[in-house]
DNA sequence: GGCTATCTAACGATCGTTAGGTTGATTGGA
DNA sequence: TCCAATCAACCTAACGATCGTTAGATAGCC
């Protein structure tokens, strides 16, 4: 059977674990348990924890820029789709109150192995790069400060979905936004 | 002698040590090598772990609460004081690419003991209400929506030292604070 | 008979914590 | 004044839990 696929499952179980506890509160036996196996039996589709956390974190940002992709897609124009970018990080508040893998490993930054590193440093990269590319067509900020703006974005986001996850209150997350957009800093 | 307190080396050491790899990655025996005892000393001075961590987090938003009140008396104005607010997290970054004690307690929220909690809490409490104070004193948002801007400001300043110091740049750090003043977030 | 996927069992490291001992300064009473 | 008792501050040594990881066995499938 392939639809039972088990690296699938760790590297899904992973990624809710790594949210809520980040990568040093990833430990196997509680993500084999949740799984259904024992904590050998990861190793038998990943070689170690750090590969785990790096393919944890590549996954993330694969699967967050095609949610981007969609984003632009969907949208009629650049606009509307930066209007919706906020929602992307919205989404693990309001499941258990995770938050961003990427916003909890930044803060771990320098204790983790270097291929979490690079993977984690993507994330923000991909996030950057979209929200430039759509600043630039929106005209939103001067040229050649879309890219300035687009960090800017990206790390007041971040900063808001960690400090409403501490009060696990994602109405706390959307009155930050709230602000940021009358303030100017994110399109009205 | 007094001068040689324990006590507050231990606290000293274990803030820089919270401030690098959070409060998990606080651990006795390193800390107690810092200081130039044995881990087993430190609880002469500190019950548990978890009430050091809920000291160092104590302490850490006392200090932070005195810093941003000589900021206050030190200003002239009520705006000149908030423009100089991000000075309070650039600190931390230029010193060992550290970051705020509580942005990295923020992420570790669910797995950190009450005490710790409370305190945490605190800090954020401590930088809304004075952030709350100097805005409506500046008449920087309209009545009644300080609180929001001054939550709003927290986050983003937030939000941009993680950032900052996952690329280990401070220069990132002061880029990002510009964008907040162009866009009007923070008063220009 | 190999191959895949899983298991049990254990290793060594690290962690918070505790028990109990040592030292040196302080202090109160004869 | 001297001695005995006290106490703060530190130590060594270890316990038990948890962690990533490994060796080796087992069961089903092609």
């Amino acid at each position: 059977m392939v639809t039972t696929n088990s690296r699938e499952a760790i590297l899904a179980a992973a990624t809710r674990i790594a949210q809520a506890h980040g990568y040093d509160g990833m430990n196997f036996r509680d993500l084999a348990a949740d799984v259904g196996i024992k904590a050998a039996s990861i190793y038998h589709h990943f070689p170690s924890k750090a590969e785990l956390g790096a393919a944890v974190a590549k996954r993330y940002w694969e699967d967050s820029a095609a949610a981007l992709e969609k984003i632009s897609n969907e949208s009629s124009d650049p606009l509307e789709a930066l209007r919706r970018y906020p929602e992307t990080f919205r989404w693990a508040l309001q499941n258990d109150n995770r938050i961003c893998l990427c916003s909890f490993m930044a803060a771990e930054f320098d204790d983790l192995p270097d291929p979490v590193k690079r993977e984690v440093l993507i994330f923000a990269d991909v996030n950057v790069a979209w929200l430039d590319k759509l600043i630039s067509a929106a005209k939103l900020a001067p040229p050649g400060e879309s890219e300035r703006r687009a960090r800017a974005i990206f790390a007041a986001v971040s900063g808001a979905q960690l400090m409403a996850r501490s009060r696990a209150d994602v109405s706390l997350y959307d009155a930050l936004i709230d602000v940021y957009r009358t303030t100017g800093l994110l399109p009205a």
